[in-house]
DNA sequence: CCCTAAAGTTACATAAGTGTAACTTTGGCA
DNA sequence: TGCCAAAGTTACACTTATGTAACTTTAGGG
């Protein structure tokens, strides 16, 4: 090593993570993540020719992690023991929505890494598609979901969960075991 | 009139949505919007100061919009009634939930006008959600909901439901039918 | 018909983000 | 111990958004 790096890349992640989460795509820009990890706006430069490089490879970390995690989801037999592993993940990770999706904000015709970039993100999520695939499929064969509804629908409800703004009361075991309630049984009294 | 406006108003706020919404609270600004209605930049500052109080202004108008709709809910004197006139026009307003969010990116110190309008919004917001309360009440009242949700829980599922990507091969009837059937009654087989 | 006020434009000063090149600093290693 | 490559900084040119002031255009009323 010639000189030590003023920051980690793990702490350039993570202040990158909270940027784009609080600023946005556009609102996020080299000046303001150099100054939170102590080093002038150049010495990015050395790392990443623009921002929508850093802002893909960035991404493409955030989608291999969580990725690596859901893939432990086959380690659980039932559909409800998958149920609960999903949601706990989901929870951990809710902001990763949110971030994937400035990726539609990201100017087509920039450098040829960043369209590469897009397109590892793409393979990866048909890749994390298939898996929640094959976990509604287990519901299906348990017997556990009702035919008629579209595995769109019921990834699309399991996943805007995280999105409900939790009551500061309650605990999250609490609160979790009621969305799980709400989305097996509804709200309706019976 | 001293001379003809080149645009409405109401082609300004509908710019503005589709600007907002597309490029959100960073990526707009008035060369853009002065671009989409023919006129140049500096036409826009004979009406606002800043692009801060264009985007209160506008949701403001928004807000309005919504909620007189909101409030004719109460033409419906069933739960069920209004829980399908809630539901109609949350895909009506699909992308208010979206516009309203940028109100947390304006900065604090800008003029007056603007953080009156933020004040407004305020209120409007309290007078939406208590409309909204009295829908749960309504529910709760007629013994249609589950009484241990909290009012939150139930108002976040039914509104999250319009971040669901709709299957393009269905109708919108059909869709929203089967959005019901899962708020109602969960997605497990019984 | 021409005056006026609102609508719009042009032109300018300012501010902030982008990207690069030339430079300095640091620390391991021959 | 001094070379050298990676890390970082400084300085500059460029681009784009912001806000304002002075100007021109337009259409209705006296």
């Amino acid at each position: 090593m010639a000189r030590e790096s003023k920051f980690t890349i793990d702490e350039l992640y993570t202040k990158t993570r909270s940027l784009l989460i609080h600023h946005g795509y556009d609102g996020f820009h080299f000046g303001l993540l150099a100054e939170r990890l102590g080093v002038t706006r150049s010495a990015l430069y050395k790392y990443y020719r623009n921002k929508d490089e850093l802002i893909t490879e960035f991404m493409l970390y955030e989608m291999e992690r969580f990725l690596r995690e859901l893939k432990q989801i086959d380690q659980y037999e039932t559909f409800e023991g998958q149920l609960d592993y999903l949601l706990e993940l989901i929870f951990k990770y809710s902001k990763i929505h949110q971030i994937l999706l400035t990726i539609f904000r990201i100017p087509p015709s920039t450098h040829e890494k960043v369209q590469e970039n897009i397109n590892i993100l793409e393979e990866k999520h048909l890749d994390m598609y298939s898996h929640l695939k094959r976990f509604i499929h287990l519901g299906r064969k348990e017997k556990k979901l009702k035919p008629h509804f579209p595995d769109e629908m019921i990834l699309g409800f399991i996943f805007q969960t995280v999105n409900i703004p939790k009551q500061p009361d309650l605990s999250s075991e609490k609160w979790c075991d009621m969305l799980k309630e709400f989305l097996l049984r509804g709200m309706e009294e019976t």
